[in-house]
Formats: structure tokens, C-alpha cells, sequence
DNA sequence: GGTGCCGGTGTGCACGTTCACAAAGGGTGA
DNA sequence: TCACCCTTTGTGAACGTGCACACCGGCACC
């Protein structure tokens, strides 16, 4: 195919190639337009795909724009839309497998929907980080935010920062019900309480994440509830930090006293440093102490002894969010995401749960 | 201080209002302009810190920004200098913490650069899902990509796209020289291959990665030649997947011979089944066998017993690689990433690495 | 005292896309 | 036959920023 075209306006003439061509630009739609023989807007047409537009037109333009490798550029569509097609994840801890997990989700459920996420991750979670990572994320001109992080401080650093942007946490909450999942942790920690008291245990140590994890609260919550509904009389839960090493420290410290036969631990990793602690001790988990954990991280079935612990569907919770948060937006399928039920998380029993010793 | 000057362009009577205002858009540099009382060029000039400008000028423009809020529209900018300031990482396996840690650098260090990140993952790494992260990555109109996932496919689907872009893999390796961080990854599986043999293993297994990845690879490759350096007879390196369910299945093949008294694991949580198929036979480690794993994950200190590893440093590789993406497209401080050393991986002994049994 | 340079600033256009509007062509009903 | 509508297409103007260029005043130099 003949690519000067009558029409061509750049003006060169066809033997003599433009002098010292300055244009590594990717071809536009005007580009496109002149090929196809139509008019720019009617590429644009075909891109948004208007609908009365002639088929064999439609064709042709879509055929030049393969032959020219022709990209949409979003920048342009950006700026005169004024939508960025992007929405941001702030994070903090983002490395921890739960985090990652979502994370992914959405990424995929994000590109899916035609959308770009932007992740910035807050290190430390203090307030100061929290304000960096959102300038971030607006510097972006995100559309909306999913949180993965202490909501409670993101909150007020959103609020102090006065602008309303739609976004969403990943956990269920009394408080923060408009931007919440339905995501019922608290009925996960149930289970692993109730398990764990069915089993025989009374002696019953809850260790929770920290406080302003939403999560965390949640969990502590439900644990609270079940002990209380069963009539167990109940111990002030440890307030720890996500870490294996932090639950390697709390045990420590709680097999000096050794006034429990079972742990429930907010997630796997304080539960595999809690499991360290007691074999270090010459204990065995679980003929001496019971522990469940919370998330099922992959390795959760190949600790020593695997772990007993709450599976929680990470990926559904990404897509969630993000279900939510563009379906708010476009105003298309509005109550959707937003009812169709809680994720329900399941007990996933291993052996690190047994009776306690008679 | 009063909005509306004399030079107000959009006519409006300061006493009434413009007609239900639709102008939901943020303050432009022409607004920040205005209120200045320069032109936008000037402004422009100061965004971008133009050495010629009067203090004078430049503060005065300083204050009317932080007065509006004014954000630079990135679109705008992108648009006009064909910049995306985008970089893109593509993954197959991103919640994984190798990946998730060093995806939290990149995104650290590009942030720090002015930069802008943005995740592919292309699931199940296959090559049709490599090409769709790919493309997603090339929509936005990345500037660089790194790769943390089987970089020989990746070679592969770009080189059949035929389009060049700058990118870096987060691995060394003797073919790809010009795109890869000098990581030395066959050191630290030196490391590890020779601290069992110094321990006096001889009969050693090598639970490889999949050898689509580079750093499998050169961490097999590393452990051939310690072992042949050290003229203990080699066996044949097994190929697993990463993860702890295939270092469990491998466990229990292997357990049925029980020609080897020592295993290194390419990775940490294959390094974990195997443990977990160790312990299901009544075994001990390291009474019976030593387990040595590479990576050192966080889990990896509370595992049981607590795992001798080869730690990495993740969070360094991310920064090295935008240091070499960005320096090398800015032209600034050329060779600095390249040649400032390699990583080099140190051996954290723990307690899952022992003499072998007599 | 003209000429040239330099610091500081302004003017206009370009980037690639969408939007508002208009226009050409064909059909349809009175 | 004319007025009107619908479908399909085109025209021109935005969007917010950076770049090339021009301008202005002051100073140094011959």
C-alpha cells in the first residue's frame, strides 16, 4: 500500500524523503485518518466505538490502525477528559503476602475495567508517610483509592488534606461502613475461636494485630464476641505488629506464666514466631498448646506442625474493591459489588489444633 | 486576597456568580498565572526551576500555587513532552516476597526519581499472558521496564514485538550483560553449596527454580561449580516451581532413596516442604538432614528449625535497577549503577544445617 | 554612541485526543 | 415537492503544558 496519499499535507515530495525526519513520534489518529481517508474524528469513533459508523468504514480504520502499530495515547485522552484512568493503592507493609495478594487482584481487576493502578506504599504508616504517599497518589490524579493500611490515620490525612476522593478498605468495620468491603472477618475469627473451644480449651489467648488495622480490630472483635457468647472467660488479647518475630517474643513471654493451652493469632506469621517460641521451650504444638492462625499465607500448610488458620480470599477482596470503586464511578451496575453478599472466610483445620492435654 | 483581577479573562461580574459554575476542573498554570500577574511561560519557568528567574517572581508564583492547590496536570505534561515518567515492572508471581520486596524498592526509588510505577503480571508466565502484561505496559507508554519473572520469555515476546525499549532484568547472567544488575546470585549458592561441604556433606541434592529464570539458574549454576571446585560428586539438580507444595512432593520422592544427607533448596519455602516431607517421615533436621534455603523470606528465622539461608538483599536490587533504567535514559551519572559492585549475598547460618549424621 | 550580549519575561503554537456543532445524503410523510 | 429526520461524516475548538522565538532593558565594549 502506497502510503503518500494524495492527500498528504506534510507536503514532502515522494522521492525525497523529509530532510533529517525529526519524527520518532508514534503515529496519531491523524495519522490513521489520512490513510484510512477519513477524518481524524472518525477514528476517534472508531476507537470508542461510536455507534453509527459505517462497517466497512469501521474496518478500514481499524486495519491502518494495525498496519501503523497505532497506540491510543492516554496522555492526550488524559488531558481532555480530565480522567485519568488510574485509580491508587496506598499501602503500607506491602511486601506481607495478604497485601501482595490483594494487591495483584487488583491490578487485574483494574486492567480489566480499562483502568491503571498506582501503588505508593506508606513505610512506617506514620502520618507523615501516609500525607507522601497520598500527594502521590494524587500526583497521579487517581480516580479513586483502595486502602490497604491503617485505615484510621489514612483517614484523618485524607480529611486534613480536605478532598474528597472515593475509596474503599478491603475490611468490614462498624465505623466506616460507605467505604467498606463486607468482608466478615469477624465471623473468620469466630471459627477459629469456636474451634478452638469445641476442641475442650478455656485457657484462650487471642494475639491481635495492631489496633488501628481495621482488620486487627475486627478479628479481636469477633474473638471477643465468641468467648463471651460461649461463656469462656477471657484474657485481654496481645496487641502485636504482623510479624513472625513479634510472635516469637510474645510467646516468650506468655510460656513464662503458661495460664492457656491455645493461641489464636491474627495471622500466620505471628502464629509460625509463636509455634518457634514454644519448641524452643521443648513444648509441642499441638499436644501441649494449640494455635490457630489467620489468612493462610501459601506456606500456612507446611509449617511444623502445619497450621490450623482462617483462609481468606485475598484475590476476591482486590476485586472487590475495585468492582466498588469503578462501579461507584461510572454509575454502571451501582449496588452490584456492593451487596451481593458477604466473602465468607473458612476454617481451614490442620494439625497445629488438638484437645488440650488432660 | 481578591480572586477576581481586573484582567480577569472569563468576564464574569464579580457580584454574581457564574451561571451554575462547571468548572470542576483544577486551577491550570494560566490560573496560577493570573493571579500572579505573569504569563504562564513564567510560571512554567518556575515548575520547572529555570535558573533565570527573578527571586522576587518566583516566590510570588510559589505562594499563588500553594494558595490554589495547584497540582501540575501530569497529562498535560506528558502530552507536550512525549514523557511519560512511567516505568513499568513486570512479574509472574508478585505476591510472592522476593518479588513483592523488590516491587516495593522499584517503586521507592522511582518515586524518589520523579518516576511513576506501573505492575504487569503476567500470570502463569506463559508466553500470551507475558505479551498482554506487555501491552499493558506499553498503553501507558512506559518509558523502561524491569523484569522479575523468566526473562528469557520476556526476551522472547519483546523481541517478537519488535520494539525496543529499555529494560533491566533484576538477575545476572552471563548472556544478558547489557540488561542485567551484576547481582551475584552463583556466589551465594557457592556460599551455601560449600558451607554444607565444609560441614562435611557429600552427598548434596540441589532443589533448583525453574530454569526460565535467570537467577535459578545462576544459583545452579553456583552450586555445580562449588561442587565440582570442590571435587564432590555431583548429582543431578531437581527443577521445582518455587513453592513450598512442590519442595514437599520433592521431599517425599527423594525420601524414598535417601542417598543424600543434605538438600540446598534454590528458595526458601521449597526449602519449607521439604522440611515438612522430612518431619513426616520422623525424621530430624539437621539430625538427619540438613536443609539450606536461599533468600532469606522474614519467615525464614522462625521456621523450625529456624533456616540457614542465603540472604538478599532485594530492597538494594530494586533501587539498582531504576538507578540503571533512569540514569541510563537521563544520561545522568552514566555508569554509576552499573559498576558500583555487586550484591553480594552473605550465608546466615540457623540451626537447620549440620554435620551429617555419622 | 552605537553594537552586542545577557538576564528576565511574554507570545503563540504544538502535542493527540474528545466534544459540540454542522453538514451532506437519503428516506419518509404530508 | 418540500420539510423533516436519521445516519454518517467532517470542522474547529478546546484541554494544560513546554518549546522556540521574540522582546525589553541594562551593561560592557570598542
Amino acid at each position: 500500500m502506497n502510503v503518500h496519499t494524495g492527500t498528504d499535507a506534510s507536503g514532502y515530495v515522494t522521492s525525497e524523503p523529509p530532510p533529517e525526519a525529526k519524527r520518532p513520534r508514534a503515529p496519531s489518529i491523524r495519522d490513521v485518518a489520512r490513510l484510512a481517508g477519513v477524518s481524524h474524528q472518525t477514528v476517534s469513533r472508531v476507537l470508542n466505538n461510536h455507534p453509527s459508523i459505517r462497517d466497512e468504514t469501521k474496518s478500514r480504520v481499524l486495519a491502518v490502525m494495525t498496519e501503523l502499530q497505532y497506540r491510543p495515547n492516554r496522555a492526550a485522552r488524559a488531558l481532555v477528559t480530565s480522567r485519568s484512568h488510574a485509580i491508587g493503592v496506598l499501602t503500607s507493609s506491602r511486601s506481607e503476602y495478604g497485601p501482595a495478594s490483594s494487591i495483584q487482584a487488583i491490578e487485574e481487576a483494574a486492567v480489566l475495567h480499562g483502568y491503571l493502578v498506582v501503588t505508593a506504599n506508606a513505610e512506617g504508616a506514620d502520618s507523615r508517610s501516609i500525607g507522601r504517599a497520598i500527594t502521590h497518589l494524587l500526583d497521579q490524579a487517581v480516580e479513586g483509592i483502595v486502602v490497604i493500611a491503617p485505615q484510621v490515620r489514612v483517614f484523618d490525612t485524607l480529611a486534613e488534606m480536605q478532598l474528597d476522593l472515593p475509596f474503599v478498605t478491603l475490611q468490614s468495620t462498624g465505623r466506616m461502613n460507605d467505604h467498606a468491603l463486607s468482608v466478615d472477618q469477624m465471623t473468620g475469627a469466630r471459627l477459629a475461636t469456636r474451634h478452638l473451644i469445641e476442641l475442650g480449651h478455656r485457657g484462650i489467648y487471642h494475639l491481635a494485630g495492631p489496633q488501628d488495622w481495621i482488620e486487627a480490630e475486627a478479628r479481636m472483635e469477633g474473638f471477643l464476641r465468641e468467648m463471651s457468647d460461649q461463656d469462656v472467660p477471657t484474657t485481654a488479647p496481645i496487641l502485636g505488629d504482623w510479624t513472625a518475630e513479634f510472635g516469637y517474643y510474645a510467646g516468650r513471654e506468655l510460656l513464662r506464666v503458661r495460664d492457656f493451652t491455645a493461641i489464636f493469632s491474627s495471622n500466620d506469621q505471628m502464629a509460625l514466631g509463636l509455634m518457634h517460641a514454644i519448641h524452643d521451650e521443648g513444648l509441642d504444638v499441638p499436644r501441649d498448646i494449640s494455635i490457630v492462625g489467620f489468612d493462610d499465607i501459601p506456606e500456612a500448610a507446611h509449617f511444623w506442625p502445619p497450621l490450623t488458620t482462617v483462609r481468606q480470599d485475598f484475590a476476591e477482596l482486590g476485586r472487590r474493591a475495585v468492582a466498588l470503586l469503578i462501579g461507584d464511578e461510572d454509575g454502571e451496575a451501582e449496588g452490584i459489588a456492593a451487596d451481593s453478599g458477604s466473602v465468607i472466610p473458612t476454617l481451614v483445620v490442620r494439625r497445629s489444633s488438638a484437645p488440650p492435654p488432660a
